[in-house]
RNA sequence: GUGGUUGUAGCUCAGCUGGCAGAGCGCCUGACUGUGGAUCAGGUGGUCGCGGGUUCAAAUCCCGCCAGCCACCCCA
């Protein structure tokens, strides 16, 4: 007995039931990059491991346990991208893009890959949209970017979710807030909890997110208290721009991310329907990563979105896409010598720019009219020996049951103008 | 990676303290030899997640593994 191959932990069938609703939200997403002139840009989905490694951070967990990593037969090590932050700067830093203009504005769509244990909205191969507005440091650019993200989602029809902001100030004031954290957390050091001890020594900031030690963090200095006077000013700017374009926001001085290389402002969005994966959106300024790639430094700002995220909340909210305008025409031969009209006559409706389904299945009319009912038929085309002699086909409408005899010779025009009619 | 929980037909599930694997829906066929959705009848469909153990006998009890879900962790 041979073994059945399932799918990989982690993975996911799209099946056509439901690719509708991933069409729809890829449809909104470029027609809406389209309206605020981001360009896609595609890049390798694996790369070398160095580049995730350098940018993402050795600290982070990302890098330290959820990488897919492999040596291929070169002896390269190459890695399935956890994400594309750093693929996009590394295109465009190799690309020579920095020479055409500032800014540039950039987005991407695709698979990303994370070894981790999956869960409700995490998966190992999982599905990110993100736009990167490259080469401003400019508190604009910061607004535009998340004026895009809570578009978006206004554009999705997506309830009830909440967007919160922090500034994380940069490599000249973050070291100052790092030590005065330090030093808050190291009395109490004893009484935390096995993963913030850790957290302690690898990343501090990640002990203000900590669930299990909420008391311990209440009291803890905010970052927003130690910000240069650049860092300040530029937070302020992008609070400014949010207030006059009246988008609702919470700022969260504990908001941190895990990623060493973002800068300045940090957003998020969430929501509350979704359970313990409640991001479905986030990011912030990068100003550090052109540099950690070894080139110039490069400012940047950009979010990440997780396609899975959104399709479950879509589906939660019941959302109805509205069904493409039913066209399809069943082309039903009655015996052995008139299957090849059919193909004559769906090239001919095809050549229409109607959708033709030709039944390939030999069995009796009955279940033929049964099967195209239920993939949606709207006009069905009968024929078998009898009504070619006469050089007519049986047109049947299956909205309403009726049918009428067509000259075989018009048959394109008769489709052509029911459909337009109906 | 840690903890909890679940796994029986394509789907939803029943199957008691071990005793011949079931139902509804779906699918296929027929009633209707050329007319779908309704009705009725028949049929198809399962290494009971996988492997081992206990037993005369395991879907059922025990152990291990795999997978799903939930929480932690982390993130989108």
């Amino acid at each position: 007995m041979i073994e059945i191959i399932n799918r990989p932990k982690g993975t996911q069938d799209i099946l056509p039931d439901e690719i509708e609703l991933w069409h729809y939200i890829e449809e909104t997403i470029r027609s809406l990059t389209q309206l605020y002139s981001f360009s896609e840009i595609r890049t390798p989905i694996f790369e070398a491991t160095e580049l995730f490694e350098r940018s993402v951070g050795e600290t982070t967990d990302v890098v330290q346990k959820e990488m897919y990593t492999f040596m291929d037969k070169g002896g390269r090590s190459v890695t399935l991208r956890p994400e594309a932050t750093a693929c996009i700067v590394r295109a465009y830093m190799e690309n020579g893009m920095i020479n055409q203009g500032a800014p540039r504005k950039l987005y991407y769509m695709g698979p990303m890959f994370r070894y981790e244990r999956p869960q409700a909205g995490r998966l190992r191969q999982f599905h990110q949209f993100g736009i990167e507005t490259i080469g401003s440091a400019h508190p604009t650019a910061d607004f535009e970017v998340i004026e895009f993200s809570v578009a978006l989602l206004r554009q999705l029809k997506l309830e009830e979710t909440k967007l919160t902001i922090n500034s994380i100030g940069c490599q000249k004031c973050r070291p100052q807030y790092r030590e005065a954290l330090k030093a808050y957390y190291l009395e109490k050091l004893n009484n935390l909890c096995e993963d913030c001890q850790r957290r302690y020594e690898v990343n501090v900031l990640r002990l203000l997110d900590c669930k299990v030690d909420k008391e311990a963090t209440a009291g803890a200095p905010s970052i927003l208290d130690y910000l240069c006077d650049e860092c300040a000013e530029h937070f302020d700017q992008v609070k400014d721009l949010l207030v006059k374009a009246s988008i609702e926001y919470e700022i969260d001085p504990r908001l941190v991310r895990g990623l060493d290389y973002y800068t300045r402002t940090a957003f998020e969005i969430n929501t509350a329907a979704l359970g313990g994966q409640s991001q479905i959106l986030g990011g912030g300024r990068y100003d550090g990563l052109g540099e950690f790639l070894g080139g110039k430094p490069i400012p940047a700002v950009g979010f990440a979105a997780g396609l899975e995220r959104i399709v479950m909340l879509l589906k939660k909210q019941r959302l109805d896409i509205e069904a493409e305008e039913g066209m399809l025409v069943s082309i039903l031969p009655l015996g052995d010598a008139v299957f090849h009209h059919a193909f004559d006559f769906a090239s001919r409706i095809r050549r229409r720019g109607i959708p033709v389904f030709v039944d390939v299945m030999n069995r009796n009319l009955s279940n033929r009219l049964k099967h195209a009912g239920r993939i949606g038929t709207r006009l069905a085309v009968v024929f078998g020996d009898n009504e070619l002699e006469a050089s007519i086909v049986t047109v049947k409408n299956m909205i309403d049951g009726s049918q009428a005899q067509v000259d075989a010779a018009y048959l394109e025009d008769y489709i052509e103008e029911k459909l337009e009619l109906s």
